[in-house]
DNA sequence: GCAAAAGTGTTGGGAGTACACCCATGA
DNA sequence: TCATGGGTGTACTCCCAACACTTTTGC
């Protein structure tokens, strides 16, 4: 490093690619800006670094603040970061994206405090460029991209479904993020034959219809051998 | 966004995970400091962001200033950022870390003006947490293992190899990256079979021994199908 | 019984591994 | 001629896609 007096003043923000599978279809959550710059248009949730705050704390209060859940019912991890220079006309800005990851919850957004929050759904958002506000619109590109890969070689899919889900909820999520469909009999061998993958809870289930279907949990892997390819 | 009146006053720095394949070894660039803190210790090279400039951009300038030489022989990517309330005794920074890979390099940062800089092994440097300033042992650990990862299903490999190289230079980046030992035979056929992968130059050479072999420029696929596996 | 979804068996092809073998050069 | 590494052939195994088939529920 060089001399500190050279740097500019930076402000850091933590911007959240929060997602969810709803409506067989994978949604983000936007909420309406109510201040300029960009009033009234969509953008990602997300908010300022504070002073003795940690980036990993400041995504899972954002997290808190923009959903009213607590943070432990999320999948989060850093995305990346970003800093153009013009990304944000008021100041100089370099933002720290996390990407979230979550079941279908019950009310969207309930218990925020901002004021329009909506669940919309990916394709639309990404369908034109500046379908949200600043650079809002490649984070989120990233960040789903990000997630359909990571489906591959983690156990991550299971973030998107409930505390207990069946092999089919579980199958669903993969049809609905990759935007194909796979064969629920090879798929279902292939999940619950990799170890680690999904706990028996030993319940079954008939929500689906048909037969009763056993109940899993998320197993304790981090990483999928072999990994389920697209 | 809430207030930004709110926010803390940050530093931004940009700090380098630059990893080349010497003596049959990972090694890493890293520089002496010439200040306060952790005044003599080793660090990763890096600096603040300047007032106009994006954040691959500061990459790029560090990376020429630390090497003297040019951006475009290095594979350069974003690796995550760090912002610990307290990764700084001076002030609260925020670094964005990248990695860049790069061949093996005629002499170890020629025509930098830092104080003293050096390639040592990754394994001796990770031996210890506390080997680098700062959290920089930490920064290190995830490049490597990023870059481990990324030898399995992108043909990043290359970026260690010079403009030409032969399936053998090739195998032994993989060989000494990953720390285990290939099949010749098999290796061959796989990466020669992967289109997009290796591009013949027509030309070989026998610098390795043996009969000659055929010189390869790295292909234009991004990633690799199917997957290298350790 | 019938529809619907869960779950198992079987089979054929493709990819990976191990290793025998031949090729082309320098010394 | 021998050592050294380059490169091909081949057989065996294992995984996986495709799909026929059985099981267990709701209606």
């Amino acid at each position: 490093m060089t001399d500190p007096d050279e740097h500019a003043p930076v402000a850091v923000t933590v911007d959240l690619v929060v997602l969810t599978v709803r409506d067989d279809q994978l949604q983000a959550l936007t909420i309406r800006r109510g201040e300029e710059p960009h009033r009234g248009r969509w953008a990602l949730p997300g908010g300022f670094l504070r002073p003795d705050e940690d980036l990993p704390d400041a995504a899972e209060r954002e997290l808190r603040e923009e959903t009213g859940l607590s943070a432990d019912r999320f999948h989060l991890e850093q995305l990346g970061s970003y800093g153009a220079p013009d990304r944000d006309p008021r100041m100089r800005t370099v933002t720290v994206a996390y990407i979230a990851l979550a079941a279908d919850l019950p009310t969207p957004t309930a218990g925020t405090d901002a004021a329009d929050a909506r669940w919309q759904p990916v394709s639309r958002l990404l369908g034109t460029d500046d379908a949200l506000a600043f650079d809002h619109s490649a984070i989120l590109a990233d960040g789903v991209e990000r997630a359909r890969a990571k489906l591959e070689y983690t156990p991550l899919a299971t973030a998107f479904c409930g505390e207990e889900f069946t092999v089919t909820e579980l199958r669903h999520v993969y049809e609905v993020v990759w935007g194909t469909s796979l064969d629920p009999r090879n798929f279902h061998r292939k999940v619950t034959g990799t170890a680690g993958f999904l706990e028996p809870t030993g319940a079954t289930t008939t929500r689906d219809g048909g037969r009763p279907a056993q109940l899993f949990r998320a197993g304790t892997t981090r990483h999928l051998h072999p990994p389920l390819l697209r």
